[in-house]
DNA sequence: AATTCGGGGCC
DNA sequence: GGCCCAGAATT
């Protein structure tokens, strides 16, 4: 049962006065967007904020223009310009998604064919079917579960009220303009139907929502209570040698997978040791905070005289830091050589350090 | 259905 | 210090 359209109308109607400007959206009206662009920037916001894909996006166009420029770029490449972005399995799926629709030629322009592809799941398929070849997909993010919660004051919690959502939001897509409504209803998350003060007063919605009308818009959508997370502790070794820099690429499956990173021993059981035998001195401990669980991770730092048993010595001249996932750039700012703390210096005292609060 | 994946910005 | 963010893959 479709919705009569006023919600969607009165939406549309706001969109076109108050779209944001972003760097991947093409405005209402002006042309058809780029599959590739729209793909690369709606795997890019997966869990990640506006602000923080900006650069990232232009820098990764700037690179590589086409889905079959970004094809042919080295795992590598794409892994350090990603560094620092987060939730790393989606580089590793964005090159096998880019090599695979080059080899079809182009983006599949159904839901089906694109929820096909590594990396691409139910929102992200719906997403660029919907903005991308314009067809009228159900399209459900964080955004859309809020408004979609407080339209219809859905008291049930995510997740278990999820299916009542999509059929709620199912309900509302148009049949016309069904990208630029997807984009509208994001918009509306992100600029009025914000998480903890809504601002009713100017939203063009208000007069359709039940959430409003009750009272409490700002207290959905209920969410389950969530896990506590421990701490777990571990240690890190930045090792010397002459000029060169000890560091490994991590495997693929598993935390922080396929970045750069320095040797470390487990946090979650396993108890890998030191990568080479050395004199290993502690700088400090750095904390990082991931999704599950927070991390206390001691610093150590030695010159090396012999061969490391595991990772590889790279010279500090081709060392790049940014190719660093967080957690390392934040060891890396332990270990750096400073002029403060030069590597060889007879007259640094061996001081222990504190660790950073 | 629950867990595992990062990192930053904002209250 | 907790919450949220244009979620996906795995179990």
């Amino acid at each position: 049962m479709r919705d009569s359209g006023l919600i969607s109308t009165e939406l549309l109607a706001w969109y076109d006065r108050h779209a944001r400007v972003l760097p991947w959206r093409v405005p209402a009206g002006k042309g058809q967007a780029d599959p590739y662009r729209v793909w690369l920037s709606e795997v890019m916001l997966q869990q990640t904020t506006v602000a923080a894909v900006k650069q990232y996006f232009e820098r990764f166009t700037q690179l590589w223009p086409t889905v079959h420029d970004l094809a042919a770029a080295a795992d590598d490449q794409v892994m350090a310009e990603w560094a620092g972005l987060g939730y790393y399995a989606r580089a590793r799926n964005l090159v096998a998604c880019a090599r695979a629709v080059s080899a079809l030629g182009s983006f599949p322009d159904t839901r089906e064919g694109l929820r096909s592809l590594p990396g691409i799941g139910p929102y992200t398929s719906a997403a660029i079917s919907a903005i991308a070849f314009d067809r009228p997909e159900t399209v459900v993010d964080g955004n859309v579960e809020r408004v979609v919660s407080r339209l219809f004051a859905i008291e049930t919690p995510l997740p278990v009220s999820k299916p009542e959502i999509h059929d709620f939001a199912s309900a509302l897509t148009p049949l016309d303009r069904p990208g630029d409504y997807a984009q509208a209803m994001m918009d509306l998350g992100a600029t009025i139907c914000t998480p903890r003060s809504p601002a009713c007063g100017i939203c063009p919605l208000s007069a359709y929502c039940e959430a409003r009308s009750q009272g409490i818009a700002a207290q959905l959508p209920r969410k389950a209570a969530k896990k506590a997370k421990p701490l777990r502790k571990g240690a890190v070794w930045v090792g010397f040698s002459d000029s060169s820099i000890l560091v490994e690429t991590r495997p693929d499956k598993g935390l922080l997978g396929g970045t750069l990173a320095f040797p470390s021993s487990g946090w979650d059981g396993s108890d890998l040791g030191p990568p080479a035998e050395a004199v290993w001195r502690e700088l400090g401990v750095v904390r990082h905070v991931f999704t599950h669980f927070a991390l206390d991770l001691v610093v150590m730092t030695a010159d090396l005289n012999e061969a490391p048993r595991r990772g590889r010595l790279v010279s500090l001249a081709e060392f790049q830091p940014t190719a660093l996932p967080g957690l390392m750039r934040k060891a890396w700012a332990l270990a750096r050589p400073t002029p403060a703390r030069p590597r060889h210096s007879v007259a640094m005292a061996s001081q222990p350090q504190t660790p950073d609060g």
